[in-house]
DNA sequence: TATCTATTGAGAAAGATTATCAGTGCCGAG
DNA sequence: CTCGGCACTGATAATCTTTCTCAATAGATA
């Protein structure tokens, strides 16, 4: 975890950034909550924890900075708030699952995408460089409700 | 396309909610522009040709009716704004394919993803009802314009 | 130490969507 | 025909997340 937190501090200290306290703080919070898809305002709240004076807009511009070094990816699960996730050595691409019922938001690894993402080159000639897929439906614990 | 507007219209008439001169003219908008993934906005723009005094507030909450009757989609391609799908007869499950220098935004049919939710739903014991996959990248116009 | 910038915090501003509320139109009962 | 109820509407205020502005500050370098 530490090591972890070492080289998101050298990813950072590019010589195009400052490695100020305030970022630093910001590193050490994504990185203690590795798998929570937090929203800025959540980031907030925990870095204050350790910096009480950071400002909000400290809290977006870095995370700005955090997504332009693919150090994070900015996620969209259509809650009306941007939530991030800090991005993982391995490439470990994966999806998400989304609970209609308790909220929550677990991942599924592995991509079966490839073959469809070779049909859509061949027949539209578009170039894919990124996907978003994500599942709504109800997580093992909530199915049971929807009878 | 009339009789497209003459089932929408029947749809809506269902007692629940009542077929007024607004929610009229908002289905002969979406009608007429099916293809289009308009925002709340861009909508509310073409309706006032039909009806010049509607105010903007009647689209959202019309838009929100039609999206419970399933009539249209709230689709969200992460640019800060809501979009909206007419839901078509047939099933025509689809995906889009989202052009990141030009905007545009189209379609591909198919559905390679049935064999990947039964994963899901085995593994993760996650009950899945509805999923939303976006492709990243360059259409056939754009993609020659990125080296 | 002096200097030059990048960075910061506070608050204003932007932009999309929702809530509020008084007025309007429609329909059925009397 | 009139009345009363109620869904609907338009205007506008309010909300919420995110971005912008700007003066003050901190960090790195010479």
């Amino acid at each position: 975890m530490d090591s972890d937190y070492g080289k998101l501090r050298d990813k950072l200290d590019t010589g195009k950034y400052k490695v100020t306290r305030q970022r630093e703080a910001i590193l050490q919070v994504l990185c203690h909550h590795k798998d929570e898809h937090m929203s800025a305002e959540e980031i907030y709240d925990r870095v204050r924890e350790l910096y009480p004076d950071i400002g909000l807009a400290t809290i977006y511009r870095t995370l700005d900075i955090l997504t332009d070094l693919n150090m994070v990816h900015r996620l969209d699960f259509g809650d009306g708030r941007a939530r991030y996730e800090l991005v993982q050595d391995k490439p470990h691409h994966h999806h998400h699952l989304i609970c209609l019922r308790c909220g929550s938001i677990s991942e599924v690894k592995d991509d079966l995408l490839y073959q469809l993402e070779e049909t859509v080159d061949r027949e539209h000639g578009f170039l894919i460089v990124d996907h978003r897929l994500q599942f709504l439906g109800y997580c093992a614990n909530c199915r049971d409700f929807n009878s």
